[in-house]
DNA sequence: GGGGCGCGTGTAACCGTTTCCAAGCGCCTC
DNA sequence: GAGGCGCTTGGAAACGGTTACACGCGCCCC
C-alpha cells in the first residue's frame, strides 16, 4: 500500500504534522526553509495525501454526487458530459450513481451520498416531488434536474415538455399533417407524461381530438419499433408521428419506410430530445433540440452557487426551452 | 445539516456507540433487544452513516474509480454504461474521472483518488506503459484497459486493434476496393496508432504499398468531414475507406454522398468500434464491432477479483476481438 | 529595559466510524 | 460453591488528516 501518512512526511522532515500540514497547504505562515524539507520528504516518499481523511476533517470533499435514472444512451451521456466540464473546470470530483429506474434505488442512492458530496444533482423523472423532500438530506445542498414538479425547497432546472410538445405537433400541422400519432414515453415518467399532455393539447386544439392517437411507447428503439408496426396497420393513414424521443423517432422511422412508408413524404416524423445521432440518420430527423450537456452545466454551477452562498437559497424553478430543429424527416415539398 | 452522528443514536437509545454500531451493521453478539432500541432510535433521528467516516476506519470505501480519457460520445457511454451495470450488481458506487486527453491531468487524476476508492480502472490510451508504472499507486488495485503495452505489474484488457484494421482491409478488398484510404485517430493515440499500423500491413500485403493512403483524423465528427473533401478531390478515385472509428466514416459518408460519392456504389466505407449509431445512418455503416459494455463489465469483474483474493496477481493481458459487422455501407453488389 | 505583539511551531482535540480488548454477568459443570 | 466459559456490553484506540490554542522567541516602542 502507499500507505505513507503525513506522518512519515513529517517525522523525516523533522517538524510536527502540523507543520507538514500547513506546508503541503500552501497556508499561512510557515517559514520557506521548513515549506521546502516537507515538500521535499514528500517528494521523497512519495506521499499523496488520504482525501477520504482530508475529507472528514474539512468537512468538505470537493465532489459532488450526481444520481441518474439510467445510464444508457445518449441523452444521459449528454448530461454527464455537461456536468463533468463544469465540475472539471471547478476541480470538482464526480460520484455517479445509477438508480436503473426504480425509487427504491434512488433512495439508496442517495443515502449512499451522505459524507462523501458536498452537494447532489438529483435526475429522478418517475418519482414525484414528496418524494424527494422525504429523500433529500436536509442539510445536504441539491438541485433537482427535470422533476415532475419542485418539492419546493430544491432548486429545480427541469424541461419545457408541454411548451415542446405543442410546438412540436404545431409543425407537423403546419406541414400539413391531418392524424397525427404520438409515440409515448412510459407512464408514471415526468417528462413523458408532459409531453404525452402537450400533445393531446396542442392536436384539440388545431384538429380536433379524434386527429390524434396514441401509441404507448417506453423511450426505448424497440418500442419504436412495435410503434412503427401498429402506425403502418392503421385506417386511415397517419400522416405524422410525433415521437417523444429521438431514439424512438429513428427507429419508427426506419421500420417505417421498411414497411413502405417513407419520410418525409408519405409521413412526416419528429422526435425530441436533439441527440447527435437525428442528424446522421437518412431522412435527417426533425426534433425539439435540447441542449442537454448545457442542462448539465447549468445545474452544476448552480449547486456550486449555493454550496458557496451561505444564506438561505429560494427554490427557483428554471425552464430549459427546447428549439424546433426542422430537418428532412418533416419538411413537406408543400 | 443532517448531522445527526452515531453518537446521537447511541445517547438515545442508551447504549455505547459500539453497541450501536454493531446493532447497525447486523454484527455478531448484539441482544434483539438492543437491536431493536438501536434501530428505532437510528429510524427517528433519521440517521444516514457518514460514509467517509466510515471508509477511514473500515479501510475500505466500497467504491471503484474510473478514469477515461473523455466522456465524449457513445464510445466512452458504452464503456461508462458496462462498469456502472457490473458496479452496481455488487452494490459499489463509481468515481468519475476524465482527463480530457492530457498526461499532467491523468496523474492529478489518478492522485485524487487515494483513499477514495478501492481500485482503479484506468484507460489512457495517450499514455505509456511507463508513465503508468510510475503514476499508478503501489497498493492500489488496478485494471488497464487498453494501454499501449502492460507495464508489467497491471492486469490488462486491450481491444485487439492490429487484427482488427487488417480484416476491414481486407473485407474492402474483398468487396473489389482497389484504392483504400484511412482515415486515422490522432498520433500518440494506442488505439488509432495500432489501427494505422494494422491499415499499412494488411493494405500492402494485399494491394501494394501504393494502393494505401492516410489521410489524418482525429476521432472527431469534424475531422470525418474534412477527410471527405479530400477525399473527393482525390486522384485517380478512392473506392475504399477505412476510418478509425465510427464517428468519423459516420460525418465522413454523410459528406462524400453530398459531394457525390455513394456508398456503397462509389466507394464502400467502414467504420471501427460498432457504437449505436453505426445501424441507424444511411446506408447502414459496415465495422469492425466492440462490444465496449462488456469491456467494461469484464474489466470490472476483473478488478474486483483482484482485489478480493489475496495472493499477488499476475499481469495478465486480456485481448477483446472485433468482430466484422457487415452492413449497406460497404456491400457491393459484386 | 520591560511589556506587548507577531510570527513560527508544536500539542492535542476533533471529524464519525469501526473494532480490539477488557470487563460484567449469568449459568453450567465439576 | 468456585472456577470457567460464553455472551453482551462499554471504553478507548485507531483511521489520516486539519486546525484551535498555547507557547517560545525576537523585535519594536515607549
Amino acid at each position: 500500500m502507499s500507505t505513507v501518512t503525513i506522518r512519515d512526511v513529517a517525522r523525516r522532515a523533522a517538524v510536527s504534522v502540523a507543520s507538514a500540514s500547513r506546508a503541503l497547504n500552501n497556508h499561512s505562515s510557515v517559514t520557506p526553509a521548513t515549506r521546502q524539507r516537507v515538500i521535499e520528504a514528500a517528494r521523497a516518499l512519495d506521499y499523496v495525501p488520504h482525501l477520504g481523511a482530508r475529507s472528514l476533517s474539512r468537512g468538505r470533499s470537493n465532489t459532488i454526487g450526481v444520481v441518474l435514472p439510467d445510464l444508457f444512451g445518449e441523452f444521459f451521456s449528454e448530461i454527464i458530459r455537461g456536468i463533468d466540464y463544469a465540475a472539471h473546470r471547478r476541480g470538482l470530483q464526480l460520484l455517479l450513481s445509477n438508480m436503473h429506474g426504480s425509487a427504491d434505488e434512488t433512495e439508496l442512492a442517495i443515502r449512499a451520498m451522505r459524507g462523501r458530496v458536498d452537494g447532489l444533482l438529483v435526475m429522478s423523472p418517475q418519482v414525484d416531488a414528496e418524494f424527494l423532500g422525504r429523500n433529500l438530506p436536509k442539510g445536504l445542498p441539491a438541485i433537482v434536474m427535470n422533476a415532475a414538479a419542485s418539492d419546493g425547497t430544491h432548486p429545480t432546472i427541469a424541461i419545457d415538455n408541454l411548451a415542446g410538445a405543442r410546438e412540436a405537433v404545431a409543425h407537423l400541422v403546419a406541414q400539413g399533417c391531418k392524424r397525427i400519432a404520438h409515440v409515448t414515453g412510459p407512464r408514471g415518467n415526468a417528462d413523458a407524461d408532459a409531453r404525452r399532455a402537450g400533445f393531446r393539447a396542442a392536436v384539440t386544439e388545431l384538429l380536433g381530438a379524434d386527429a390524434g392517437i396514441e401509441i404507448e411507447g417506453d423511450f426505448s428503439e424497440a418500442s419504436g419499433i412495435d410503434a412503427a408496426w401498429q402506425i403502418l396497420s392503421q385506417r386511415p393513414h397517419i400522416d405524422g408521428v410525433f415521437a417523444a424521443n429521438d431514439m424512438m423517432a429513428v427507429a419508427c422511422m426506419a421500420t417505417l419506410a421498411e414497411g413502405g412508408m417513407h419520410a418525409p413524404d408519405d409521413v412526416a416524423i419528429i422526435g425530441f430530445d436533439g441527440v447527435p445521432i437525428a442528424q446522421y440518420v437518412t431522412p435527417a430527423l426533425s426534433t425539439m433540440a435540447l441542449n442537454l450537456a448545457e442542462l448539465g452545466e447549468r445545474a452544476l454551477e448552480k449547486l456550486v452557487a449555493i454550496t458557496e452562498s451561505e444564506d438561505q437559497v429560494e427554490a427557483t424553478t428554471e425552464m430549459l426551452k427546447p428549439e424546433l430543429v426542422i430537418r428532412a424527416s418533416s419538411r413537406r415539398h408543400a
